[in-house]
DNA sequence: GCGACATGTTAACCCAGGTTATTGTCACGG
DNA sequence: CCGTGACAATAACCTGGGTTAACATGTCGC
């Protein structure tokens, strides 16, 4: 199941070798980047550490839309926008290459490779996006969260990540909780069944799958969306 | 409020014009257009009548994705895409131009326009998934219907297809349900609150919006995704 | 080694929305 | 004119997950 996504992505490479030849910044954990409604006059790319993009509600509500891991192009789907249409802060502690709009869309319009990657990335955001769609839904809570932690450890593996039956995955549940439409209380609740199942256990910021088949099944997890 | 989206897209009326030049074909009500994971060696574009675009679980349970409206591109995010990432089928009775992808490919490299209304759409069904993210993730059943009819209010109004304040609506309540991820009963329930509180009826496949401000507050809708 | 703040855990209670099933209403074809 | 099937409306009952609040366990700076 997981052969058909064994190669690395090139494009994290061609990107973090763009980004690293400009600004770098680091942000640490839960520190504002870009505010929903700001000018977006960059592009930014990770280099290290975990970075989001949520919406908020006028009444407090938020809800995350999108996570970002090292090598992906934040935000790729707002490029050409005006104003971003959410926050995007830090997951974790987070070093980002940052790069302004006009010197990238010259770069994309002289390498034709780049605005290839540029379109790949944006659909497979797009394509991450419908399954979160279905996860908030259609799927219960434990189907949600064996969700989650299935995606972000084949994405994590695709982009060379992930030791063999484990990943980084350093979200609090109050995180977890906020991508997945659901309480901490009640994302407790949920990550010590999966626990109690032998399906999954978070340990000091690893993600390790007991039985990563078993695991899927209960999610209804299906990685042909991440190519 | 509604004067920041006033204009008449004219993404709509080039679209049409060139699918005019193609062929078109008109479905049926529930008829399935593309299934989920085939190949997909056209484009299409709606030139009467709603479009959706759905995934499902292997058990039967099912989301709409995407809602398509008169002069929309379907699926555009999935342009340059090998296989569809869910079924595209048929609302109401429909009509559709159809063109095949590498003819597609060639207008767009000659017609710069074309391109960037290509990337324009594929942004704001981004921004519309974004959106319903926040709703599945966030918003009461209440919230979500009420926002459900905002949105597909102003979208229409964009586009001149909505009187006033009314405009076409032809899902049935089953429809509705699946939109929001909801059971039709309790869409059933949401809808006689909707109206109970003089907020907006469903009459003869058309929405009258009575209070559209009280509406848009009740939904927490703010149009500023739809540009 | 200690205070302080962020995380994780647990328990009791509650309600929005799901489930199932019956009935009403309309449109359409024969 | 009636049968059939899609759609809408109700009702009774149940449960997954929210809410609140207390407590335990880090972990970090000083």
């Amino acid at each position: 199941m997981l052969a058909t996504v064994g190669h690395t992505s090139c494009q994290a490479a061609t990107l973090r070798e763009l980004a690293l030849r400009h600004t770098t910044r680091t942000y640490h954990r839960g520190e504002t980047i870009r505010a929903e409604g700001q000018r977006s006059e960059s592009i930014y790319i990770v280099l290290d550490g975990w970075a989001e993009q949520h919406a908020q509600l006028r009444d407090g509500r938020s809800q995350v839309l999108a996570v970002y891991l090292p090598g992906q192009m934040c935000s790729a789907d707002s490029f050409g926008e005006e104003r971003l249409d959410g926050t995007l802060s830090a997951l974790t502690r987070l070093r980002l290459g940052e790069i302004e709009r006009d010197r990238f869309s010259a770069y994309i319009s002289l390498y034709h490779d780049a605005a290839f990657e540029l379109a790949a990335s944006q659909r497979l955001q797009s394509a991450i996006q419908r399954r979160w769609l279905m996860c908030l839904g259609q799927r219960s809570a434990l189907e949600r969260i064996a969700h989650l932690m299935c995606e972000l450890f084949v994405r994590q593996r695709v982009s060379g990540q992930a030791r063999e039956w484990s990943c980084p995955f350093p979200l609090t549940q109050q995180q977890i909780a906020k991508i997945c439409g659901l309480t901490q209380v009640h994302t407790n609740r949920v990550i010590q069944e999966l626990r109690r199942r032998d399906l999954a256990v978070i340990t000091r910021k690893q993600l390790r799958l007991i039985d990563f088949e078993a695991l899927s099944a209960t999610a209804l997890f299906d990685p042909s969306y991440l190519q």
